[in-house]
DNA sequence: CATGGGATTGACT
DNA sequence: GTCAATCCCATGC
C-alpha cells in the first residue's frame, strides 16, 4: 500500500526554475489517525480524497506549507508527505529564498523545501503530472538509491507505523536520521579514523 | 462562535 | 535539551 512513498525516493520535484531529488518521504492513509483524512471528507481534506497525482499543500503550525502527493484513487484519502530534497537546479534561488548558503540545509525538511521551491497554499489541488506549476518527474535513468525504512516523525498518533522512507546515501535528510543511516554514518567515521591513524 | 491542536523550524539555555 | 511563533480548521457549545 505504501510503495508510492518508497518509489518517490529518487524522483525529481520541480517548481519554476528550482528543482530537487526526493530523498525522504512518509506515507499517510485514511485508516490511521495520524492522517488528516482520518477525520473524513472535510473542506480541509477534500484534496486528499481527490484523484492521485495531485498536490495536497497545507499549513503546519501556522507557519509552514507542507507538500504531499495524493497517492490513492479518488475516494480514498491518502498521500505521501515529501519531507526532504537534494537540491538540483536553481540553487542560488533557493539560497535567496531561505537566506542560507549550505546546500544540504536548503531542503532538509518538509517546511524548508516548500520555502526553497516557493510552494505555497495556493498550489493545493494542482496536478503534479506536468499540467500544473509543480511537476513530479521519474528518476533519471541509471540512478538507484538505497532506501531505508523507519518510523514517521513529528507526529503523536500511530507513531509505530514504519512508513518513513529515506535515501541512505543522502546528507539532505531531515533529522533525526533513521537508525540504519546513523549506523552507516558511524561505520564510515570509524573507517576514516582508522585510515588517519 | 470560541477554543485547541498540530505531518515544523530556528533561536536560545 | 526547551520553547515560542502563528493560522487554518475540526470540534463542541
Amino acid at each position: 500500500m505504501h510503495e508510492v512513498a518508497h518509489d518517490l525516493i529518487g524522483c525529481v520535484v520541480r517548481h519554476g526554475d528550482a528543482s530537487g531529488t526526493i530523498v525522504e518521504a512518509e506515507s499517510y492513509h485514511e485508516e490511521e489517525p495520524a492522517c488528516h483524512a482520518f477525520a473524513g471528507l472535510t473542506p480541509r481534506t477534500a484534496t486528499l480524497f481527490g484523484p492521485p497525482g495531485h498536490a495536497y499543500v497545507y499549513r503546519s503550525y501556522g507557519i509552514h506549507a507542507l507538500l504531499n502527493a495524493v497517492s490513492e484513487p479518488q475516494g480514498v484519502g491518502a498521500a505521501v508527505l515529501i519531507r526532504a530534497l537534494e537540491p538540483l537546479e536553481g540553487i542560488d534561488l533557493m539560497r535567496a529564498r531561505r537566506g542560507l548558503d549550505a546546500v544540504e540545509a536548503l531542503c532538509s525538511g518538509p517546511g524548508k523545501l516548500t520555502e526553497a521551491l516557493g510552494i505555497g497554499l495556493q498550489l493545493n489541488g494542482t496536478p503534479l503530472t506536468g499540467e500544473g506549476p509543480i511537476e513530479l518527474l521519474a528518476p533519471p535513468a541509471g540512478r538507484s538509491a538505497t532506501v531505508v525504512r523507519g518510523t514517521r516523525i513529528g507526529i503523536t498518533k500511530a507513531v509505530e507505523l514504519p512508513w518513513r522512507f529515506c535515501d541512505a546515501g543522502s546528507r539532505c535528510v531531515s533529522r533525526p536520521w533513521p537508525d540504519a543511516m546513523r549506523a552507516a554514518a558511524a561505520q564510515e567515521r570509524a573507517r576514516r579514523d582508522r585510515r588517519a591513524a
